[in-house]
DNA sequence: TTGTAAGCGTTATCAA
DNA sequence: TTGATAACGCTTACAA
């Protein structure tokens, strides 16, 4: 069933058909005739076709680092309505935080036009990342990072975490900090600075080595919890990278008789829904994921539709959610 | 940058060409002066216009209730490097728990051969989406429902909660159940009727009422927990359709003042990252979430190639994982 | 082993 | 407002 047929059925030019679907320059008549057929027959163009003659896919790739996270999930949807309602089909690629396959996606939907534009949820940036990204011929925006010459929408880590680090400082006296790769510059590098720059402001001095370097999961902050507390036994809060690392180290403390937040504060950054089941309940940042995800879509329309040429940042807002465990 | 001007710069047709890429029916010399080119421009074949020429696009769509769930995200991480690896791109079409949008996407997929093949994860089966897999002209595998007709892999859910209610009913006398709706096949009939029949084997009276219905959300187990303590506080053991509601009634417990599991025990199914971090860590199921989604993309490996024309069903093994939340 | 030529199903240009 | 006609970039008989 293609264009030919329902033109000759017609009795239209498929030039005709054409203009039925595309631009609509079809007199009434002929508009009716090719409106029967179609629904008679439930005649859908190709889409393949199209994209071949236009060079348009109405496909846009988000490359993210891994599935199953909260704050990948909630940019995920944030991205996905506004993308859709703008006619557009998501294409999901995982790279399991594989730095290697984020470039190559990057090619692949770069080389051949795969998609009309990119999103990508980026961690860290290694200089293949920033070859393949000059390369890139496609509209694309960076999401969750900062990255200069390129339209970005990242969450104000730095300050975020200095001023819940601010507020622990309140009633603790010996903090330390787990944290993750500075490579990744919002959660690694930003969230670490924000730390040792609210101690710094509260006259809190903080040794060398009170940095604990954790993976994205809840085992190793539990570990690091446990390098910390046998290090210096006199710590009394603990300000953690991520939710999962915070859950990690809650553990430890609960396993090893040590009371939250009496004894030991814990903070984390994320707010993932678990930061509501855990006892006690966490304080942490809330990053609002979702809405950088529909903002990083809505720059990304701009881009493609060419209205919008030039680079943008924009920097989120956060709120500090106070719970349980802290004082 | 097309084949025809690789053909020339090589001195060949672009039929070699294409041969070099596909058949490789190529000589030597020709085969050389082709690569040589190749490597110099960087050329790439255009997917679109082989995709329309073959009618074949190397892309499978995957549809999921939801991106950030445990379990989608555990199966999506069994099928992607499967289907990769052979070769295809996973498209992943979200569909927020809509089952219209499930059923749009499914027209979408088949209507005009977008993809090789489906996998749809399933949660629930209206008459609409009956309906639609009819109409499917399109390989498909089912994941996580049993469906007849249609090639499966599911959860063993009415076993293993079964098994599950069995063991807490070694030490409790007046179990309770927060179940999900029953038009979820798997995670609401089958593990509703598992608990059921393990009452009835061990000659435990279950009142009419025992099922309360949840969400599939945390906050949704809470209000359940209280609605089940509050009209029968004797209640000695929640069992729960997922880890999520279990969260809910844990902390409902915890903050009423019961113990857990000297007081009630509690149970989920799912074994997700959390249930490592509750406190009680939870005891639940564990699914072999990943597996199946493994042996769900193999399976439509076969299908797609053809080999494998008849459908069959898998229904996989489980583990009951016992922790501190039973006794 | 290679080249010629005929499509795959559209859209865009141009003249009518 | 319409219809021929020429692309879009590739694969695949078929013939050489």
């Amino acid at each position: 069933m293609d264009i030919n047929q329902i033109a000759q059925m017609a009795g239209v030019s498929r030039a005709t058909v054409s203009r039925y679907f595309n631009d609509g320059y079809v007199s009434q008549e002929k508009r009716a005739a090719i409106k029967r057929v179609i629904d008679k027959t439930g005649y859908v163009p190709s889409r393949q076709a199209k994209v071949l003659r236009t060079g348009k896919t109405d496909i846009v790739g988000v490359i993210i680092p891994k599935i199953n996270s909260a704050s990948v999930s909630r940019m995920v949807s944030g991205i996905t309505p506004v993308l859709n309602d703008a006619g557009y089909q998501v294409l999901l690629a995982n790279t399991d935080n594989d730095a290697a396959r984020e470039v190559e996606f990057m090619r692949l939907f770069s080389e051949r036009r795969q998609v009309d534009g990119v999103i990508l949820v980026a961690t860290i940036f290694t200089p293949a990342h920033l070859a393949a990204l000059k390369e890139l011929n496609t509209p694309l925006v960076v999401l969750d990072q900062s990255l200069s010459g390129y339209s970005c929408v990242y969450q104000d880590d730095y300050e975020a975490v200095r001023e819940l680090t601010g507020q622990v400082l309140a009633t603790a006296k010996a903090p330390a900090y787990i944290g993750v790769l500075e490579e990744d510059v919002s959660a690694g590098e930003m969230r670490h600075r924000g730390f040792l720059d609210a101690c710094r402001e509260c006259g809190v001095e903080v040794p060398e080595d009170a940095q604990e370097l954790a993976e994205f999961t809840v085992d190793s902050g539990y570990s690091c919890a446990e390098a910390i507390m046998q290090a210096r036994p006199h710590t009394d809060a603990i300000v953690c990278a991520t939710d999962s690392i915070a859950f990690g180290a809650l553990t430890y403390l609960h396993e090893h008789g040590l009371r939250v937040p009496e004894d030991v504060q814990v903070t984390g950054v994320g707010d993932s829904e678990l930061a509501q089941v855990v006892t006690p309940r966490l304080t942490t940042v809330h990053h609002h994921y979702k809405t950088s995800g529909q903002e990083a879509a809505k720059m990304l329309l701009g881009t493609m539709s060419g209205d919008d040429t030039v680079a943008r940042t924009v920097k989120m807002a956060y709120e500090i959610v106070r719970r349980a465990s802290t004082r």
